[in-house]
DNA sequence: CATCAGAATGTTTTT
DNA sequence: CATTCTGATG
């Protein structure tokens, strides 16, 4: 690969170690900065071509100098009390930082400020954060402040990653080896799997799941397995820690690791191998954590650890946006920080640069009603702006319906306000499957949208195929992938074989591929055709093997040539599924995707801990994605859809939190309305389409918490919500609070809302409203289903006929087989058959001006 | 041993 | 409803 010019500059010239500066790196063609290239680097630094890390090394040793070697230009750019947490260095400091006010860029900045003034090099301070995207975020920041010091940075990333790296070193401590795998879910689950079936026990009564959920608990409390407590072992008839062991040994034996136990292993190694902890402890001058409120108990012990020396340990967070709980975050750990951390300092971060008055009001006010909370207020400076607009409908179709309407006309410009890009619109919703009706309604109207968070490449099916193929070629140790792959494509080798093999494996305590050898050799188990292909595979394997091992190994070539010779893109060639093509090309680009990296073990190391979704297309498109993915976003217009009891609150997490489920979903709720900057709509519908069934529900409750003074009621005199006149007598609920939207679907046509917007003042909590909706709720599961959706152009349907060519938004081109009625059969080119209605088609190969038209 | 049909089953959020 | 799992059949 060509990384073009790799050209590098310091403030004492080329040539020498830079000693009052830092490394400039420029390098051409590539995002990622390739390893070697910045060997390259350290070459040049050095005149000859050295071990890296040593090199860092060196360089680690010179003497910092204590002061400034240049004035801070930043520091003039910030707030006072952003100043403060920026130049506060020394010993503990939380920043308190609410939503929208500059958290990020005081962590970079502060950052920058490390390095700037010398305190430390690149490589002695440890900044971690949640997510990869929070991480790259930050390098790519911190390099246009400092100008490319970040190659130096090894130690930001994500707790994940640098765990991992942690492990990798010392890895034979919790006796693996450093090249150990580690396993995604999917692996995990059909581990867990085997282990109980082997020991019997009912996988109906005690799923896998169930205990990958437990184990995952009790990692991210860093228990091991003769930590758990004795009335939490009740899985299995209480042998909950006797398969906590079996599954740990088990690891240890395929020399993988689950991603709980990156954390549990290093804390473990930390607290039983002093001179480990010394080391890390007198490296990390400086320890920097974003989003402190999502961390778990692993991670609090794991930082407290490592700070135990320097105590300059900076953590910053919300405790308002903690939103994790369910993974193990503990709101505790940032409510504790003072009592943690000795002579703490807590610099709160108050100024709201994102949002408008109104919005932050609301947002406010929601949040006001949880009750722990360390308490902040925002404020702003920004004009008034527009208020938050809530609006009722009668159910979700119609709801996608009008926020879709409604996005069209911000984008047009014709909603009171500048056009808005579609990028700057988002809607942000609980839980995914609401994200079903946006897409179904903005592909009927041609509206660009984009999922973020969806299904993730690395996910897919026939990626992990792929690379459990790679894996087993860069280790062939790797059992479970292995295991994945021996019959895939299909090979005649079934249960029979693998479980012969499985019984060579146990009684030679070989690996799998090794017993695989073996069962060739001796036929053992196998029918002659099942030998042959086992042969074949493992001679495959053993070519692969070699050819990446060579000195001039093309990884990408080899990847590509594997999955071929392999027969597992002749699979998918053979495959007449819809789906197929596509899955071709994901592999296509996951053979692509592998030059980005130096070699095959790089790259498996990278997706067991990035798993990133590809990149966004280009184009200006409205984003629909999950208030937790929200998270650290913002958009100027915010729709936040499904404020219905029982969805948001979750039913889900009040069941099995309570209170303090409850509170954590005020804070989801938090999340949600200080993304937007200027423009807000919440909304709710009284009926849902849910797994294919209709459900009805009342608005949320957090609805009532909305602060009525900032509040727009878009309230149409409906045909149901009208008439009651009394606003909610005194004290609790929604004063001048909307009915919903009752407009039934059946009866209008689409679209009325928006001239209909009078405010009536009724309010949810009247029981009038209640019972109306409830009885219009029973009403409307009995209605028929057909007259829904989209008003049929009969004309579509008219001039359509069998053998006619159309195209559909979401599925392409493809050729009419049948028609009933307004929907047709379809067998699309590139999706295979679907039915469709047919106003979501438009003939194929006739230009918009109706030159043909029939009529 | 593969394939298919029908049933079961599950859907919040993720490193 | 959409995927995964099961069991019956070829």
């Amino acid at each position: 690969m060509n990384y073009g010019a790799v050209s590098w500059r310091s403030k004492t010239g080329p040539g020498e170690i830079p000693e009052g500066g830092w490394i400039y790196c420029e390098h051409v063609g590539n995002k990622s900065f390739p390893r070697r290239a910045r060997r390259a680097i350290v070459a040049l630094m050095n005149g000859t071509e050295r071990d890296e890390g040593a090199a860092f090394e060196d360089w680690e040793q010179r003497p910092l100098s204590e002061r400034a070697s240049a004035p801070a230009p930043y520091l003039a750019e910030l707030n006072p009390a952003q100043q403060a947490a920026v130049e506060a260095l020394d010993g503990p400091v939380l920043v308190l930082a609410g939503a929208g006010t500059g958290k990020t860029r005081v962590l970079t900045t502060r950052l920058a400020h490390l390095i700037h003034n010398q305190r430390a090099w690149p490589s002695q301070i440890l900044a971690v954060t949640f997510t990869n995207k929070a991480a790259r975020e930050m390098k790519e920041r911190i390099g246009e402040l400092v100008g490319g010091a970040v190659e130096g940075m090894p130690w930001l990333g994500t707790f994940h990653a640098v765990c991992a790296r942690i492990l990798r070193r010392h890895a034979e401590l919790v006796g693996l080896k450093s090249t150990f795998t580690i396993l995604d879910t999917d692996d995990q689950i059909r581990l867990i799997k085997q282990l109980l079936s082997a020991a019997n026990v009912d996988e109906k009564r005690w799923p896998a799941r169930m205990f990958a959920a437990m184990v995952d608990r009790w990692k991210n409390r860093a228990q091991g397995p003769g930590q758990v407590p004795p009335d939490e072992c009740g899985f299995a008839n209480g042998r909950g820690a006797e398969f906590y062991a079996a599954y740990q040994a088990r690891l240890k034996t395929l020399n993988a690791v689950d991603f709980g136990d990156l954390l549990l292993h290093v804390v473990q190694i930390f607290q039983n191998h002093e001179d480990v902890l010394k080391e890390y402890q007198k490296r990390f001058k400086y320890i920097l954590v974003d989003e402190y409120q999502d961390t778990n108990i692993a991670q609090y012990l794991w930082l407290r650890l490592l700070a135990a020396e320097h105590r300059n340990i900076c953590c910053v967070g919300d405790d308002d946006q903690s939103i994790y709980g369910w993974r193990g975050a503990e709101v505790g750990n940032i409510l504790r920080f003072e009592r943690d951390f000795e002579g703490a300092q807590v610099i709160r971060l108050e100024q709201n640069y994102r949002s408008t008055p109104h919005i932050l009001a609301a947002a406010s006010g929601v949040i006001a009603a949880n009750k722990d909370r360390l308490g902040k207020t925002l404020w702003t400076e920004a004009g008034e702006g527009e208020k938050v607009r809530l609006i009722g409908h009668w159910d979700s179709d119609e709801e996608a319906r009008w926020i879709g309407e409604e996005i069209e006309a911000m984008a047009r410009g014709t909603r009171g306000h500048a056009a808005l890009s579609l990028d700057g619109m988002a809607i942000l919703v609980r839980a995914s499957f609401q994200m079903r009706a946006f897409e179904d309604r903005f592909v009927a109207i041609g509206l660009a949208y984009r999922v973020l968070g969806g299904p993730r490449f690395y996910e897919r099916l026939e990626i992990r195929d792929a690379m459990a193929y790679f894996r087993v070629a860069v280790s062939p140790d790797d059992g479970l992938a292995f295991e994945r792959i021996v019959n895939t494509p299909k090979r005649g080798l079934g249960d029979k074989a693998q479980q012969a093999i499985n019984a060579i494996a146990r009684d030679n305590g070989v690996s799998l591929l090794e017993a695989a050898r073996i069962a060739v050799e001796t036929g053992e188990g196998l029918s002659k055709r099942a030998a042959r292909a086992l042969g074949d595979l493992v001679a495959g394997f053993d070519r692969w093997h070699a050819e990446l091992g060579a000195a001039d190994a093309d990884h990408v070539e080899i990847a590509g040539r594997m999955l071929d010779e392999s027969g597992y893109t002749a699979m998918w060639q053979a495959d007449k599924a819809p789906d197929a093509p596509g899955r071709l090309e994901n592999l296509r680009e996951l053979v692509q995707a592998l030059e980005e990296f130096e070699n095959l073990q790089g790259f498996l190391e990278h997706v067991s801990l990035v798993m990133d979704n590809a990149s966004d297309e280009a184009g200006a498109k409205v984003s629909i994605m999950t208030l937790h993915g929200a998270k650290g976003l913002e958009f100027p217009a915010i729709f936040l859809p499904g404020w219905e009891d029982g969805l948001f609150p979750s039913q889900r997490t009040m069941d099995e939190s309570g209170a303090k489920g409850l509170e954590e979903e005020r804070r989801l709720a938090y999340v949600g309305l200080t993304r937007a900057r200027a423009h807000l709509c919440i909304s709710f519908a009284a009926n849902r389409h849910k797994f294919g069934r209709w459900e009805s529900s009342l608005p949320s409750r957090f609805i009532d918490e909305l602060p009525p003074a900032h509040v727009e009621v878009l309230t149409p005199p409906g045909l149901y919500g009208g008439g009651y006149g009394a606003s909610a007598p005194g004290g609790g609920g929604y004063g001048a609070a909307a009915t919903a939207q009752l407009i039934d679907p059946h009866d209008t046509g689409q679209g009325s809302v928006l001239e209909a917007r009078a405010a009536s003042a009724s309010t949810y909590n009247s029981p009038g409203w209640r019972r109306m909706a409830a009885r219009r709720a029973k009403h409307g599961l009995g209605q028929p289903r057909e007259a829904r959706g989209v008003v049929i152009d009969a004309g579509a349907a008219g001039r359509l006929e069998p053998g006619s060519r159309v195209f559909h938004q979401k599925f392409g081109y493809g050729r009419v087989r049948e028609i009933e009625g307004d929907k047709l059969t379809v067998a699309f080119e590139k999706a295979g058959e679907k039915k469709v209605v047919a106003s979501y088609v438009t003939e194929a190969g006739k230009a918009s001006g109706a030159d043909e038209v029939p009529f």
